[in-house]
DNA sequence: ATCGGATTGAGAACGGTTATCATATACTTT
DNA sequence: AAAGTATATGATAACCGTTCTCAATCCGAT
């Protein structure tokens, strides 16, 4: 992921958005609302406004480089769009996000989709919980 | 669902609530958002302010008489908690929603669950597209 | 290096929802 | 049936996450 994505999405490459960009993938965890990131940004020394990040968040997610998901708690979360979709599993304790695919659910949505005449364009599975070591 | 009901839950018999109920359960639609279950009110000429439709919702859902749905577009939605979960499939051109259950794909959730060490108590799968025929 | 359009940052504005608080209403006790 | 007491209500302010506004700044083609 470098600034050739970015030219790509027919986005300049500017200092915020290489940041933003490089925080995403250096960061330990893979989820992050934009709050999480501009403090990031902060803690990295980089003097980024929130807007921005929102903006940047934004456009990548319309170039396919990041991915948003509304888990419970009103904070929009972003994650580097890698190839392939994927559901996520949210503790409710420590909100700890596990990504996990199964072809066996996909494929029930897409005959479930069809049996009511349904188009689907994008579906979102999330299960909430626990995990045991926490 | 009648004043019994409310009594269950600890509430007091009011004309709002009695009222916020009645919406629920005669409107043509299942899925409300608060607006929606104010103005249906107003329109029946009850004078109730939408903080106590807000408040009243709330307390619902934590009887459990009422379910609360995020769905894309920022406001939650409401419905009258029939007995047994169900999924949702989501219009995003009309908005409308139709309800589905399927057991392969409830259990596989569970497997999944288990397989990751994860005490689910709650999910939610919502298709996003739209249907042929609108 | 210069120019012009795109991008940024600060803060105001926004939309949905919740909190505040004085008044009104249900239920209990007389 | 009336009074007492706690709870519920309504209007509006506050809140929180997010988007908008706009002057200042930056990117990159020339």
């Amino acid at each position: 992921m470098d600034n050739q994505d970015l030219r790509k999405a027919g986005l300049k490459v500017t200092l915020p958005r290489m940041k933003i960009l490089e925080i995403l993938e250096n960061a330990e965890e893979n989820h992050h609302t934009a709050e999480d990131v501009y403090k990031l940004l902060l803690k990295a020394g980089e003097e980024i406004g929130l807007a921005t990040v929102y903006r940047v968040l934004t456009q990548f997610e319309a170039a396919g480089l990041v991915r948003r998901h509304h888990f419970e708690g009103g904070q929009a979360v972003f994650e580097l769009a890698g190839d392939g979709h994927h559901d996520h599993m949210v503790s409710v304790k420590t909100g700890k996000v596990v990504e996990f695919y199964d072809e066996i659910i996909e494929e029930r949505q897409r005959i479930i989709a069809e049996e009511h005449g349904f188009k689907m364009t994008s579906h979102t599975l999330i299960l909430y919980g626990e995990f045991e070591d926490e």
